[in-house]
DNA sequence: TATTGTTATACTCTATAACTATA
DNA sequence: TATAGTTATAGAGTATAACAATA
């Protein structure tokens, strides 16, 4: 790893900061042009393969419940989810995606997809492959310590 | 995106998304400890190397003049920073690190390179280095596509 | 006139505490 | 009583627009 081009070498903790401060500026900057908030994306993209109660929804993301409330809310109001009564617990309520927070959820998803395939532009194919390999590693035994669902990430 | 959650192999997409949210997710709650959100936690971070005007403070976190105006109030207000009137320009404020703000950011910044070094435990030396060098190289074009300033990232 | 910064206003996001309805 | 969810309230964070002071 050489300084030629005048850029210091970044310690691997720096190197790795700055990589998620990007990709998250992606996905910030993604999901704002459709006038969406990081949460409202994480909304959409947990209700992608779920119908959760609020209670499980503010699990997912680790929210609390009173949160999950205005969100949903904010949410509901613009058309993209609904609650729908839970049919066995009269006080449980699910939440679901409308067909049309379905279809923002995947153009956001595939946007994001292609805005983080031409960050990587840089790297050659198999040093994308390695790059995933680490992070994969990395995050399932992170996911493994911490007991998260793996699912409930930023576009899960 | 793929929708599902198991421990398949990850896309490069999804392994980088995830690296980048399990990251966030160790600044954010090392912050929290300290009762400082990410914005605040980038603020003193900005501020370790620099004496920026509030308008170039506004460059550095890209935001409004007005949001930091009020960001400056809260911060100042826990004594972590302070305006002081530029020697030069009648209308411009110099925002500083107090005493006790340059010792906050100094320990965040400790402490965040401890996390993110144990969360890097899974992976060789060799790796590390591996991984750190791929992401200086997607940072580094990043950076320059968006013409931005390197040291404005998460710690800095 | 242009620039720097603050203030007024409005909205999202978040948590705590109090509440209602159901189990 | 305990649980699921909402509402009331308070505060951080953000942007837009209007403003004051200085250049």
């Amino acid at each position: 790893m050489s300084t030629d081009s005048g850029r210091e070498r970044l310690s691997t903790v720096d190197a790795l900061a700055q990589l998620s401060f990007a990709v998250n500026g992606v996905l910030e900057r993604r999901a704002a042009r459709h006038d969406l908030s990081m949460i409202q994306t994480r909304l959409l993209g947990v209700l992608r393969d779920r119908r959760p109660t609020m209670n499980q929804l503010a699990g997912y993301l680790e929210l609390d419940k009173s949160s999950v409330s205005g969100l949903v809310d904010r949410a509901a109001r613009r058309g993209l989810v609904e609650r729908v009564a839970s049919a066995t617990d009269g006080r449980a309520v699910h939440v679901a995606l409308t067909r049309r927070g379905r279809a923002l959820a995947a153009r956001v998803s595939a946007e994001f997809e292609n805005d983080v395939e031409s960050l990587l532009e840089p790297l050659a194919a198999a040093q994308r492959l390695t790059l995933a390999d680490l992070a994969a590693r990395v995050v399932a035994v992170d996911v493994e310590r911490r007991g998260l669902d793996l699912s409930a990430g930023p576009l899960h």
